[in-house]
DNA sequence: TGATTTTTATACTGTTTCGCATAAATTGGA
DNA sequence: TCCAATTTATGCGAAACAGTATAAAAATCA
């Protein structure tokens, strides 16, 4: 466990204007907007208020911060991922709720719908960058190995077989949202995987 | 049916010294690679051998050949599974080909297994750019639409919702191979669908 | 109050990028 | 052979871009 800064002794000289995290969480969402190549110096400046020397001395290069919002998510996904396990609803429970949440991150966004930075942004860049590529696969297989938590949790006999239908329907619903489809289809691909993991 | 350049007649200038489909192929192939974004002018030059005035004669500027490498990819995907439909075999041995075909694809590339480009790159845009975004819907519901009846032809009684099922695990398979999955893990997930939609 | 340390704001430099201007090359027609 | 039409090659110019130098600002410490 990392101390909080409160917990810190206050440090020497001027003090940051900014929250680190809250910095990051906006760098995120431009990123998830335009992509990691689509998204310059200037949109960063522009999304977080900082100027581009505290970004710098923050968190590194345009490269190093979309890392950061890489990992961050894939922290986050994860704990989002266990708080569902923890819940301990039935496996049809579990499911609905599972790609309600995803449906609702997904459908949010600076201009429109954005789906998931990993899915639709980091693949992209996946190709020409092993750094990228290397979280992108961490990430999966940290959703499929959650997934088949939650699915063996709640007695599925073919829980890594339905696991992977389930995070692909997930990996869908993100390419789907970016591509302007409405709540209703999404919700449909939803139920019909949930028909058939759980039916 | 649009006539092919050798029935013209033989036009008054300088001819062109390429194949405007194969340097159409070329494109799509750099852009699937590295995205719209990341895919620069003299990238293009670097793939095609064509220099800057003759591409933007034959095509316009950057996003319009972009645009027609996506309408490009719509169109074979679209002859693609017209021909898994004509092929007229069992619906188990049908998917199985789909799958092996749609694998096969996703696994090549100019420096590492690139997917889809519509599912992997035109999704990266699509959420600024509205005419990406137009195509990116054009190619799902088309994919949807003929998985939808090569399932209803081979005599699949939820060939609706099995279609939805079975294009969401192939653009799954995309986002997969993009991060790095191995042909092995790929064909697990594509047998996992096949046993659920024709079990 | 003054020295030190750290962050912030301005503005700069060198590079990349896009799109196009210009002229040479290559053909058909007069 | 000369002209018209079209494509190709070179290279330019303006804009966008990434990263950094420099100095002002704001805090702690002595």
């Amino acid at each position: 466990m990392v101390q909080k800064s409160e917990d810190m002794p206050r440090r020497r000289g001027r003090p940051r204007s900014f929250d680190a995290a809250e910095v990051l969480r906006a760098a995120t969402e431009r990123f998830r907007t335009r992509g990691y190549a689509g998204t310059s110096l200037d949109d960063l400046v522009d999304a977080t208020g900082l100027q581009r020397p505290s970004l710098y001395a923050a968190f590194g290069d345009k490269r190093a911060i979309y890392l950061a919002t890489l990992d961050r998510t894939i922290e986050r996904a994860g704990q989002g991922f266990d708080r569902l396990i923890a819940a301990d609803l039935p496996l049809r429970e579990s499911l609905e709720q599972l790609f309600r949440i995803v449906i609702d991150g997904y459908l949010t966004g600076e201009q429109a719908p954005s789906g998931c930075i990993m899915v639709s942004t980091s693949a992209t860049s996946a190709v020409d960058d092993a750094d990228i590529r290397a979280r992108l696969a961490a990430f999966l297989r940290m959703e499929d190995d959650k997934v088949e938590a939650l699915l063996t949790a709640r007695g599925d006999a073919n829980a890594h077989g339905h696991a992977r239908i389930v995070a692909a329907t997930i990996h869908s619903l993100s390419v789907r949202a970016r591509a302007g489809a409405s709540r209703e289809d999404l919700d449909a691909l939803a139920a019909e995987c949930v028909a058939m993991v759980a039916g």
